[in-house]
DNA sequence: CGCAGGTTTGAGAGGAGTCAAGGGTTGTGG
DNA sequence: CCACAACCCTTGACTCCTCTCAAACCTGCG
């Protein structure tokens, strides 16, 4: 473990800094977080179930899923996670709970400890906040997919995913007639829209016939953007976290 | 809106207090919270997709439901929420999230404006912890919910529901044969489970005739609870947080 | 008594799953 | 440079789960 790196805990600085403002100590704590360097193989279930975990990921580069499966061992991906952003930071706060996650992509991941971060936490109140928005982030993400996946048939399911995708690839320009790189097999495209492969083959297709999408091997195109979000009935706007107010130095309580 | 009133706060002090230890001062802020009582008809929509909210719900007494909704208006509810609990605690960090509650039954719920907590999160960081700590209970039921929908089918979702139902009325207690009220209809259980009205019921009459639950007007009586949970590949360890170690006061930073 | 809302059941349609076979690409080793 | 394996994509045929439409049937209530 590589022991008080800043270089190596920058991405969570940066991450945390879209929506938080620090203040020069709060900075520091997160700098001195402990975390080490993982790299992980493309394919690889690098968190399984059942494993108690005592850290936390953030991805530095690469594709991540967090998935959970039945009795069967058919798996359901939960969600995706790009560079920048923490799959299981729940874990810091219920460590109890059931997690597994998947590298699509060689990865490279930062690891640091749960007591590191949740003392941190426990000591400076912005920082806490801070963890609990990001949290609270991923899981405004998650109830969306739970809309899409109930109330959602196939196409409108991928497209959505499509959307989503594009949007979070593109920091914060708009998706437009983007290309970005899409690197999901269609068995793990039907593992994150809960459907079969064939059936996610085939809804692909249909995209394409469409004139929506095109793809070949793993970098996709959008060829109607106006159509695909229609098709999807894609929001985009839970995506991205307005700054809160800053913590107030000069506290006016206006309810105490 | 009440003032400062202990007596109307409660609920929600026990409630964190189940796995947080406060100090006299956290608790003494907690206490100090501003907070109303609003009693919800039975079937409505106290909380409506778009108004931005600026106030936190918890339930006091009744059924609540939060959800989201398609473009044609098929709803899909995300989860449920009883009596302690919190349907939109994450709007406080996250306050432009997509948010609607909707009461199933007769409710009573205590609101809190955000500007409060978020002020006691970022004054106290045990209390910013412990509401993070709900939060993410919170998204761990859902993303449970998201492997139900997406890879169970419709028997073993409504199996599943009813086996987290049963437990989470059941307090600590296990469930075993136990009758409990579960004020849904059809049409309602439609829009938790991702199903038609029509299979919802075609689906509780197959557990019926399975000898695995009785129902009889918004009560249901598990039959067979170790078939029920088989049925449902239902694990409850999500359900329950163990009590995290509490923040040290002597500090130890083993990483630092 | 009659209405409203929930429940039950049937019949037919359609979306998605399964099984199975063939075709492409990539990478490795002879 | 070719052969082969591994993996992924594509397509067809058939099955099955779930939806929709529709009509009764309850039950509580005004």
């Amino acid at each position: 473990m590589e022991h008080c790196n800043v270089r190596i805990i920058e991405p969570l600085v940066i991450r945390l800094s879209l929506h938080t403002d620090f203040r020069p100590c709060e900075l520091d704590i997160l700098h001195k977080l402990p975390a080490r360097i993982v790299e992980v193989m493309p394919r690889r279930d690098f968190v399984r179930l059942g494993e108690r975990s005592t850290e936390v990921t953030i991805v530095e580069t690469g594709l991540v899923g967090r998935f959970d499966q039945n009795r069967q061992g058919d798996r359901q991906v939960v969600a995706l996670y790009l560079p920048g952003e923490m799959p299981d930071l729940h874990t810091v706060v219920v460590p109890r709970s059931r997690i597994a996650l998947h590298a699509f992509t060689e990865c490279r991941v930062i690891r640091v400890p749960h007591a590191a971060l949740l003392d941190a936490a426990n000591t400076h109140a912005a920082i806490a906040v801070a963890l609990w928005r990001e949290s609270a982030l991923d899981a405004v993400r998650v109830s969306t997919w739970v809309l899409s996946i109930g109330r959602k048939e196939a196409i409108s399911r991928l497209a959505h995913l499509l959307c989503e995708f594009a949007c979070r690839t593109a920091g914060n320009g708009k998706p437009g007639t983007a290309m970005f790189d899409f690197p999901i097999t269609q068995v793990d495209l039907g593992d994150l829209l809960g459907l079969s492969p064939v059936h996610v083959n085939r809804t692909l297709r249909s995209l394409r016939l469409a004139n929506l999408v095109s793809h070949e091997r793993s970098r996709v195109r959008i060829l109607d953007w106006e159509e695909l979000v229609k098709v999807a009935d894609f929001d985009p706007s839970y995506l991205t976290a307005e700054r809160l107010p800053p913590q107030s130095d000069t506290k006016i309580r206006a309810f105490a």
